[in-house]
DNA sequence: ACTTGACTACCTATCACTAGGTAGATTAAT
DNA sequence: ATTAATCTACCTAGTGATAGGTAGTCAAGT
C-alpha cells in the first residue's frame, strides 16, 4: 500500500500545480521510481486515478475541517484556520486540487464531475454553518443568508488563490483573506 | 487578417475553455479550415499564439473598460457592469482567459508572464480607482485600502466564475456577485 | 519578381494504454 | 509438509494516436 500512497502524493502534487491535462503517467513514474507501465497496476487509466485523487482530497479537507471544528470554539477563529488551508497550498506552490479541476471542467470525464462537485458541495455547507452558529452568536456580522455568503468566502479564497500564483505576490492573498474575515466579524 | 482573426478567435474560446494544455493545433484547425501546418504560418508556435492571445484578451478588456468609464457615471454601476463581463464569460461556458491561464502559470513559458500579470494589474488598478472615487464621492464605504478592495473584487469574481463551471450553478455566480457589489455599497 | 497564404508530406517525441511475462508472497488442497 | 494455484508488484516491449513543428511546393495577387 505504500507505492500506491506514494503514487497518489505525487499526482495530487501535479494536478494541483500543472492542471490534470500538464502532466502525464511519465511524470509520476520518473518521481515515484517505477515504470510507467506499473502504474497502470494501480491505476488502470487516468480516470480512475483523476477519481482516486479527488476522493482523497476531499477526505483529507473532510479530517481538517472536523480537526478545525475541535480545535477552535469561536466563528472567526474557525474562519481564519479554514484561510490557513488555502493559504498552506499557495506555500507549497498549488492551487485547491478541486479549483484547478475545476477550471479544466470541459476536458474531464464526466464520471469525476459528481465528486468534483461534491468538494464544493461539502465545503460550501461546513461554512455556511460556521457562519450561520457566528451570526447567531453575534461574533459575526453579514448581509444576505449563510448560503450565499460561504459560496462568496469559498470564491474569494479559490480567486485569491489562482491570482496570487499568476502574479507571484504572496502578500496580496494575505491582504484579501485578512479583509474578507474581518468583513464577516463585528466591529472588524 | 481575416484568417488571423478567425484563428485569434478560435484559439481564444479554446484556452478559456479547455485551458492551454488542453487544446492543439488541430483543434484550431478543424475549427478554421485550414489545415494544421497552415497555422503555423500565423503563429509559428504555440508560444506565440499564446502571447497573442493575451495581449489581445487584455487590450479587449481595456476597451470595455474604457466602455464602462464612458457609459456609466456612479462607481457602483461601474462595478456591476465590470461583473458583467464576467457573467457574459459564464454565459459562453468560458472561464477569464487570464483566470485559466493563471492556474496553468507553471507550465507556460516563461515569455508569456509579464503578459498575463500585466492583465491582472491593470484590472486591479482600475478597480481601485473606481473604488477610491466611489468611496470619496460617498456612493461606496468600505473598510482596508482601494487596491486591497480592489484585490478582493477580482479574486471573488474569478473564484465564482471558477465555481459556477465547475458545479453549473450560474445562480451562484450571480447571488455572489450580487453580494459583492451591495457589500461595497452604501447602505447596501 | 516577390510576397502571401495555403498545401502535402513528413519528423520526432510523447501520449495513454496493452500484451505478456517474471519473481516472490500467500493461500488451499492433498 | 508439500505441492499446486493464485495473487501482488513490478518489468520489457510495444501499440496507435496525437503532440508541436519543419521542409518544400505551388497558385494567386501585387
Amino acid at each position: 500500500m505504500e507505492m500506491r500512497d506514494h503514487i497518489i502524493a505525487s499526482a495530487q502534487r501535479l494536478v494541483q500545480q500543472r492542471g490534470f491535462n500538464g502532466f502525464s503517467y511519465a511524470d509520476i513514474a520518473d518521481e515515484v521510481g517505477i515504470r510507467k507501465a506499473s502504474l497502470h497496476h494501480y491505476f488502470p487509466t487516468k480516470i480512475d486515478l483523476g477519481l482516486t485523487l479527488i476522493e482523497e482530497y476531499t477526505a483529507q479537507f473532510d479530517n481538517e475541517l472536523l480537526r478545525i471544528d475541535g480545535s477552535f470554539a469561536q466563528a472567526d477563529a474557525k474562519l481564519r484556520a479554514y484561510v490557513a488551508l488555502y493559504r498552506g497550498a499557495l506555500e507549497a506552490d498549488r492551487m485547491c486540487l478541486c479549483g484547478m479541476l475545476a477550471t479544466e471542467v470541459l476536458t474531464l470525464d464526466p464520471a469525476m464531475l459528481p465528486s468534483l462537485k461534491h468538494y464544493f458541495v461539502r465545503n460550501t455547507e461546513w461554512l455556511a454553518e460556521v457562519l450561520a452558529t457566528g451570526k447567531s452568536q453575534r461574533l459575526l456580522a453579514f448581509t444576505g443568508t449563510a448560503a450565499d455568503q460561504a459560496r462568496a468566502f469559498l470564491s474569494t479564497l479559490q480567486g485569491a488563490l489562482l491570482i496570487a500564483r499568476a502574479t507571484g505576490d504572496r502578500e496580496a492573498f494575505d491582504h484579501t483573506t485578512s479583509l474578507l474575515v474581518t468583513g464577516l466579524t463585528r466591529n472588524g
